[in-house]
DNA sequence: CTGTTAGCGCCTTCAA
DNA sequence: TTGAAGGCGCTAACAG
């Protein structure tokens, strides 16, 4: 592959030229930039981008770290992060973390030792204090869904316990009264918080919150199907049950299917994500949207404001959940 | 952050020692090994990767090109590669395509001026004369669901002819013989080669193909909803409708069931894929599946093997398909 | 506006 | 087994 110095000399100008035109920096003659340019054509010149960030210490590359590439999640995100990413030229470095903090660790360090200009991460084992050390050091840091008090200016994230609340509040106000909620693992704040605001919509109706009721469980399929068959077992009535995420509500669906029950009729669902598959189910999952691509989206422009210093960008941290409602739950007061 | 020069201070030898330390080459005296992984880890050194592949011509890393990020088919498949090349400690560095040409070839020539040590492409777009000079070329590329005569030897797919024969084999099987079919994109090759093994089942049992039964859609919801509808108004008879895709069979099932169809009384539905969402549909749909987890893991062991020289891997071209038989076809026959 | 000259951080002969 | 020296392809002052 050609070299900048085959170019130099193909067009008889020196090599600091070259670059100058690969850059379109400063005021270089048009006819120059002309001759160089015919020059790279002819010898299909392609910079070394290796060579280009060693030498300048930028990559026009920004690191991604995800815990996970299949499943509908992930996969929304980072399309909205590439996308973003793309329109200023800016290309991704994608990384999975697989929820597991040293695989995290060692994502990390290959995306700083690959010299990304920044990092976005979606990670949930690593601890606050390493993303504290890891945000004093000098590469660029974004979190997406992961709240660290002391680094709000660097998180994008849904108001969870906002997303737990207009869930619960949603079945109550179709008459729910009885209702069961199938958490998500209570050491991520996410889960956490869509349990508060679960809890706060129960407070505000003055419904009493009920223990047995309330299972924590994996955000898993596996999570909701064992938590499913235990609610069912409790003897305690429910006409409702909220769950975490769509795949413990998918799991709960087909639990209480298989058990005889008729949805919505006999029980109403209600997830939480709204990922792709909620519209292929039957009933049709009720649930709280989340705009993962909107969201990877903004993560990018943060980016693209702090790093690229496009100044003219407008960050938001904190995105709002909206309830979808849709055939698995139903209104009891008809 | 440090280079290997303060590492050689430290450690109190040649910058020379540390590297070969760092590839852990020919023979370092280990008291020598040991004193400068001591500094190494003391200076918390990290090789700079770029400086690395610039003067050893070598990244350690693949790249990788898919149409999309969303959706849940090219996560599997991405999510294949990576476990892959992790299990060798190399990595991905992941571009989308867009299905469009020019995209494609943007994000090619990203990938070379990246100097990846190899290239998984799923590619759509570009020509086959484009890749065959790119495989000419030096950079080792593997492609993933796209034939090129000439390349055979590169190319890993499913044997699609097959899968659209086995998908309407069974339908056949179960006793249907009014059978509809929404074809994909016939400019794509996956999407003519499951006609064709349509065809041959049709053929093989004596039933004739039926033009007006069969349309060419997008591989995507809203063509095969507007398929679907077409067929619904075409007054001709049909107990089942196979979909060359999942996306497609479930917009058709949503149409159908929307037109007041008992599924699968009154009418069977079989995708192609078997992407997450089957499972969640109601009836689950039958479907051919497609192992793409494990064909994005053989595309990446080709790398590592022809690329990194781990000779002990065996490759397979292509893969063949399974047909799923689920709630939403029915046999005739009882 | 253009050329000269040092590096960027590391690998890799070639000698010792 | 180790060190010295040149170079990978490019950028970035600094002169001119």
């Amino acid at each position: 592959m050609a070299t900048i110095y085959e170019v130099s000399a193909l067009a008889g100008v020196s090599l600091a030229t070259v670059s100058r035109v690969l850059n379109n920096s400063v005021r270089v003659r048009e006819a120059t930039r002309l001759k160089v340019q015919e020059a790279m054509r002819q010898l299909d010149y392609r910079p070394n981008s290796n060579a280009q960030s060693l030498a300048s210490n930028r990559s026009n590359c920004v690191g991604i770290l995800v815990p996970e590439l299949h499943g509908p999640f992930f996969g929304t995100m980072l399309s909205g992060i590439e996308a973003e990413l793309r329109t200023a030229n800016k290309h991704a470095i994608i990384t999975v973390g697989h929820s597991n903090a040293s695989k995290e660790r060692e994502s990390i360090e290959f995306l700083a030792s690959r010299n990304v200009d920044a990092q976005i991460l979606v990670v949930d084992a690593v601890s606050d204090e390493y993303l504290q050390k890891l945000c004093a050091g000098t590469t660029p840091i974004v979190l997406i869904n992961r709240q660290v008090a002391t680094l709000q200016d660097r998180c994008i994230s849904l108001d969870n316990e906002q997303g737990g609340y207009i869930a619960t509040k949603a079945a109550i106000d179709m008459g729910h009264t009885d209702i069961a909620y199938i958490a998500g693992p209570q050491w991520k704040n996410d889960a956490r918080d869509r349990l508060l605001g679960h809890q706060r919509a129960l407070a505000e109706a003055g419904i009493a919150f009920n223990e047995t009721l309330t299972i924590a469980a994996d955000f898993r399929e596996t999570g909701g199907r064992a938590s499913m068959q235990t609610l069912l077992t409790c003897k305690q009535p429910f006409s409702v049950v909220i769950c975490a995420n769509d795949e413990m509500a998918a799991a709960a669906m087909e639990v209480a299917t298989d058990s005889g029950l008729k949805l919505p009729d006999d029980l109403s669902i209600i997830g939480f994500d709204n990922v792709n598959f909620c519209r292929y189910m039957h009933p049709k999952l009720a649930t709280v949207d989340q705009p993962v691509n909107d969201m990877g989206q903004m993560a990018a422009r943060w980016v693209l404001k702090h790093v690229y210093k496009d100044e003219s960008i407008a960050i938001q941290h904190i995105f709002q959940p909206t309830f979808l409602r849709r055939g698995s739950v139903i209104n009891t007061r008809g």
